[in-house]
RNA sequence: GGUCCCAUCGUCCAGAGGCCAAGGACAUCGCCCUUUCAAGGCGGCGACACGGGUUCGAAUCCCGUUGGGACCGCCA
């Protein structure tokens, strides 16, 4: 969710600009990276909508360049090799930055070096007083020179870290906005030296707070029961989740219904970005999702829902009494996973009429609605019918209509008989409450 | 532990010194509608973390405290 949000601010402030939104996999640790994480974000991605402009090249493949920018830092002598091993923290000078590899002798490096010796290469951390860069949203941040350290470049085995990656790259691919997690706040300061020492030009930086779960700790990053790839698989409508994320944070998005990303896109705006870390709150996204099922095309949820309505069994209600239950069912659905259970449940009969006693009238009705022809078996022919039957008998609806129910559904509520009996087609109704007259025990 | 960031209803946001006895949305509760549930309509409950300043006046500015978070890696 962290991700498809940064992805979705990022898509906004580019598409209001008339610019590029660009992907990039920084997949310098390839020992961790793998092609199918790639695949899975970029799937995610497509299925809320914010598709990039571009996918530039996958740090991994860019080595050359990399290496290349290296080599201009050490000539520049911003860089330095250190022959720590990796586990080893000895080189690290107390509290301060300092390393002490930093101090070792050009020539004597370079002799290690070509004796084969590994190291891998440290960035030179300017001294001084303090490193202050400007954050978009929280203006100018000045953090203490000597809280940085030389931080790694390159590994000894020749990759590169993403601090130096995310360096070369954004200013190759001429980066104006780096709209990104709070929790790269640290890195601006890093990033804007290694630029500093290169003579290159700054982005703006955009750290946009993270979203935090429940506990109030930062939203775990996928497998967890918040991720996109959860969502999609319980089939949440993507312009909700859309549509929610944008409330995160951002003061602008409409709080109270669905906002198409052209929309979005229309008036984003950076500055109303708040920056207190948001909560997470499924109910809250929820109502999104409840927005959609109320509005989206009943066409389309029939499709969608069509085998809820079971097999074809030689009866199958018209389309049109089956988009019936859907109107009645689905404002109260955040999903299509919802709606489809739902309606299973409304279709099928439960548990709670056993014990009840069965009313005299009963017998009655069931010649009722039998005298119904099936091809006159409709929502409002049965509502009539039982309108009429109740005013014969003479009691109150809710005398009626309830047990009534109670056999029919083996439920105390749900959606208008009518619509349920139509659904459930004349012979399944004949059959539950001829069921309840012949044998009341066996319910 | 160090550095940095943050702090308004349960949740998401509004509020850039007087228009705020703090507003909207979601959630929740109640009422209406209804054969029931849901939906819908109407209404209620509900917050400026605390303490100092500055000011005629502070949710809004400053300082401190407390609380939360992030980062401190040959991860990204």
């Amino acid at each position: 969710m962290g991700g498809a949000r940064t992805a979705l601010f990022n898509y906004l402030w580019a598409k209001r600009n008339g610019g590029r939104f660009l992907l990039r996999f920084e997949d310098t640790d390839r020992a961790r990276s793998a092609i199918c994480h790639e695949d899975s974000i970029l799937g995610d991605l497509k299925w809320l909508g914010i598709e990039p402009d571009e996918i530039t090249a996958r740090q991994s493949e860019r080595a050359a360049r990399h290496a290349e920018v290296l080599a201009l830092l050490e000539r520049r002598n911003a860089a330095y090799p250190c022959f720590c091993a990796a586990s080893d923290e000895a080189g690290a000078i107390g509290e301060t930055s300092r390393h002490a590899c930093r101090d070792i002798p050009g020539n004597e490096a370079r002799a290690r070096i070509a004796g084969g010796e590994k190291c891998c290469w440290r960035f030179r951390a300017p001294s001084g007083q303090a490193h202050t860069f400007r954050d978009r949203l929280r203006g100018i941040v000045s953090v203490p020179a000597d809280s940085i350290g030389d931080f790694v470049l390159s590994r000894s085995d020749g990759s590169v870290t993403y601090l130096l990656a995310a360096v070369v790259d954004d200013c190759d691919s001429r980066v104006t906005h780096v709209i990104r997690g709070e929790e790269h706040l640290p890195n601006a300061p890093k990033q804007e030296m290694i630029c500093g020492a290169l003579g290159w030009d700054l982005p703006e930086w955009v750290h946009i707070p993270m979203i935090l779960d429940g506990e109030r700790h930062k939203l775990s990053k996928r497998g967890g029961a918040a991720a996109i790839s959860r969502y999609r698989e319980l089939e949440w409508p993507p312009d909700a989740i859309v549509s929610y994320l944008a409330t995160l944070s951002w003061a602008r998005a409409p709080t109270d219904r669905i906002a198409g990303l052209d929309e979005l896109s229309g008036i984003f705006d950076l500055d109303s970005v708040a920056l207190a870390p948001p909560v997470h709150d499924e109910s809250r996204m929820r109502h999104f999702g409840r927005e959609h099922m109320a509005r989206a095309p009943r066409r389309e949820l029939l499709e969608a829902c069509r085998s809820s309505f079971g097999p074809d069994v030689g009866f199958m209600p018209p389309d049109a009494e089956k988009i019936s239950l859907i109107d009645e069912l689905a404002p109260a659905c955040a999903t299509l996973g919802e709606l489809r259970s739902s309606l299973e449940t409304e279709l099928g009969y439960g548990a709670d009429a056993q014990g009840t006693d069965v009313p005299k009238w009963l017998p009655a009705i069931l010649e009722r609605l039998s005298s119904i022809p099936e091809s006159d078996w409709s929502s409002a022919n049965i509502k009539n019918s039982l309108k009429l039957f109740q005013k014969e008998l003479a009691v109150k609806g809710r005398d009626f209509f309830h047990p009534l129910r109670l056999f029919l559904t083996g439920r105390p509520q749900g959606a208008p008989l009518g619509i349920i009996l139509s659904c459930v087609g004349k012979r399944e109704a004949i059959r539950r409450i001829g069921r309840a007259c012949d044998e009341p025990n066996k319910l």
